[in-house]
DNA sequence: TAAGACATGATATATCGTATCATTAACTTT
DNA sequence: AAAGTTAATGATACGATATATCATGTCTTA
């Protein structure tokens, strides 16, 4: 079973259990965005799915699709470059720590990692005195991929 | 005198020292970010310029002297916002650390942060284990202000 | 003052995203 | 199975952010 259908399998069982329904459109999306890993945006996603399934979507339903998987914390999305990507622990069972992302800053590249929580706290800490509050500890960052890192641009 | 003139004077010197302008309207448009004390999107910005001094302003215009003050540090862009800040360190003569953002989602409030160098290596190491390279540790973290916090939506 | 560099204006267009209303598909209940 | 309800999708319009490009204006310096 490939990685993708495993990813895919599990998703549906994902949602039966909370009794939301994975559509074909809504698989089709996740099938995208598992298999180009890499992220994607909205409207980009709404290419490869006419290019992929021979039919077009409207930008709009990918929106919307995307936020439902969002939703299902099936997707995420990347706020610093409006791009969104699977969760890279779609097949896991064990409940996540918070997910970090390093973005390429050349090709979008995706890796999604974990961070021990004593730097989290700290975080939260240093945000708690200068008297704000920390909403979401997903940390994005701007970095290089292995590739890009050789042969920069 | 007043902190924002102060600020400028600072900025004068420095683009002095620099071998840069310091035009009349990129004066201006650093004068509305200190004025506002808060991030604006280049367009606001646009909008502050025509009310404050009574004279148009493209928006193209404005992304050019924001990049310009931004590549002499005058201006950081918070990229999860999509909108710039003066920074916070304008008049200070001594070097700085990498400069964090709290970012209040209600009210676009930010507050510009220093943390400790320690985490930061924590962090790139983390990334480096990934093999990936941080290209800037600039975190920008979706946040509540003080004031928000108290009063949620 | 003429030449070149730098700064700005003006226009068009790409990209990301939201709002709204109509339509279709799917479940539910009897 | 038919009617009614809810959920999902299509379609259109629009707003906001941002870039590309070419023309024009303004300093600087020899």
């Amino acid at each position: 079973m490939s990685k993708i259908s495993k990813a895919l399998d599990h998703a549906e069982k994902h949602c039966k259990v909370s009794g939301t329904r994975l559509t074909e459109k809504r698989k089709h999306v996740l099938t995208g965005l598992l298999k180009s890993q890499k992220a994607l945006s909205a409207y980009e996603l709404a290419d490869f799915y006419r290019n992929e399934f021979n039919e077009s979507v409207p930008p709009m339903s990918v929106y919307r699709i995307l936020a439902f998987l969002e939703s299902e914390n099936l997707v995420h999305k990347l706020h610093l470059a409006n791009k969104y990507v699977a969760c890279s622990h779609i097949s896991c069972d064990h409940a996540h720590e918070v997910p970090q992302f390093l973005i390429c800053d050349e090709c979008s590249a995706v890796k999604e990692i974990g961070i021990k929580k004593t730097l989290i706290d700290t975080l939260k800490r240093n945000v708690a005195q200068a008297g704000y509050l920390l909403k979401s500890p997903q940390l994005e960052l701007h970095c290089l991929c292995q590739d890009c890192a050789k042969q920069p641009a």
